[in-house]
DNA sequence: AGCTCTTATGAATCATTGA
DNA sequence: GTCAATGATTCATAAGAGC
């Protein structure tokens, strides 16, 4: 599959792009007065006129059929939740976009921490936006096994565990795939359950790769395009890689984007040495 | 304990009671254009006209230490969430309440369904207000046994537990290892795990008496004043005088009220009929 | 394979100190 | 005063190592 790495803010970069090109934008905007050192730290108070030129050129390359997911959080200021992201909800909404849903995600292993008067923040929110009412949605992608039994093993809807379960069936050492056939699947619900990445430490703000897997595989198709505007160290597009779809990924630190780019070359490597093997080469 | 039931509307009967009585106001009003036959069905365009007058009582009848905690969720409009909560959560900070937290409830057995272009709804908002930054709140009732983890983490300290606590304190000594010996108990976090109760048919919105009982724990203490100003069956109530709390209850419909009482009165002959036997008599 | 045990670490929050 | 930087606090999870 195809990806593009830019380096720059993404107002900039994607006026470059073509209108209506991309099928699903999942983000994790700088939040506000976060990753400062890296982002320059925009204030709450100023968060909903920073992103709104930005969201029009979102809206401008999304297909109309297309999704827009934002994975955001407001922090606590003096003892109280902000209200920029509620204001951005409603300014978004101002700007054209329908808000569809608002996924929870539920972070099993939050930052510890004890405070007199409040309790450990466990989740973050997953807003959905779309250009219109008829927008692609492919539920069946994301459908979990029911029962206790396999839920602990499919908690992680991750490829690999796919790809070593499959690997597993073709050597004869398939001992859970049996059990699944006849099993029924359910649908999800829009609480996701999900632990926060311990493996990636080049990256202040690194989310887990089951994140974008999830909303790729539930919004998108083989070969559709997936944007990333702030990228960071380039997990959407790992796992848009890995899921082969097309992605396009921008952020404005160059040292980020070298980051992505080590890392979907690691994974191409790895992938195409894995190829030939798994085929019987 | 003492609890006092009231037919009406709230807006009417809190100017009835006098400044600064309650510690905790736990309520979950009728959601717009939810529960029409009963309460009217507020448009979600007129909810936040509707409520504020409403929110002006339960500041004047709350104390300034004490918590307003709002259980709602929006509903979809023509494909979408509307927008009341947030827009009621930002006229609330308007009228002076600080927007302390929002804890989620994830409903682990929500309503079955399916829809094309969406999930089953799985959780719902519970906003925490305040008038001061200084609420009381008691955290030591609301905690959850700990996971083995901590038993084997205790038998042998790890290094880089010892590490982080030598680098952090100085002194040889860390400074909490000695709290965490033969502790069992955990602070939770903001995401609540509780199942929706199937049991009381007679009323359209019943939460599970968990919900309230959670909440009234953590900000209240025996003998302090509860208040729900949106009764409907009376889970808030029951709670609370399970809890030996005093309590406050109000709805507009002469048939709830009447279902509260009768639960109260049910609780109440089957606590006093325990209450000799627990007491050896 | 299937256990146990070890280890790292995560968009956090608050009070205090210093500019 | 306002604002920025620093230090202290601390739990659940998964990856990895070892048996």
């Amino acid at each position: 599959m195809a990806y593009q790495l830019h380096t720059g803010d993404c107002l900039q970069v994607l006026q470059q792009l073509p209108e209506a090109c991309i099928d699903l934008i999942f983000t994790s905007p700088p939040y506000a007065d976060q990753r400062s050192k890296t982002y320059g730290g925009i204030r709450p108070a100023d968060y909903v006129d920073w992103f709104m030129p930005r969201a029009a050129q979102f809206q401008r390359v999304l297909k109309p059929e297309g999704t827009f997911v934002l994975n955001i959080k407001e922090k606590v200021v003096a003892g109280e939740r902000s209200t920029y992201v509620l204001e951005l909800i409603l300014e978004l909404r101002r700007q054209g976009w329908l808000w569809t849903e608002e996924f929870i995600w539920h972070k099993k292993n939050c930052y510890p921490g004890k405070w007199p008067n409040r309790f450990r923040d466990a989740w973050e929110r997953l807003l959905q936006f779309n250009r219109s009412r008829q927008f692609k949605m492919y539920q069946e992608n994301v459908m979990v096994p029911t029962g206790d039994w396999c839920k602990a093993r499919l908690r992680r809807l991750s490829e690999t565990d796919r790809m070593r379960d499959e690997s597993k069936v073709g050597s004869g050492f398939g001992k859970n795939i049996s059990n699944w056939v006849g099993r029924s699947l359910a649908y999800p619900t829009n609480v996701l359950h999900l632990a926060t990445e311990c493996a990636n430490r080049r990256h202040s703000a690194a989310f887990p790769e089951t994140l974008p897997e999830w909303f790729i595989r539930l919004f998108t198709r083989a070969n559709d395009w997936v944007l990333d505007p702030f990228m960071g160290s380039g997990t959407t597009l790992v796992a848009a890689e890995k899921l082969k779809r097309n992605a396009v990924g921008i952020d404005i630190v160059p040292e980020y984007v070298a980051i992505a780019r080590g890392q979907l070359q690691a994974y191409d490597e790895v992938s195409a040495a894995d190829y030939p093997r798994s085929m019987g080469f």
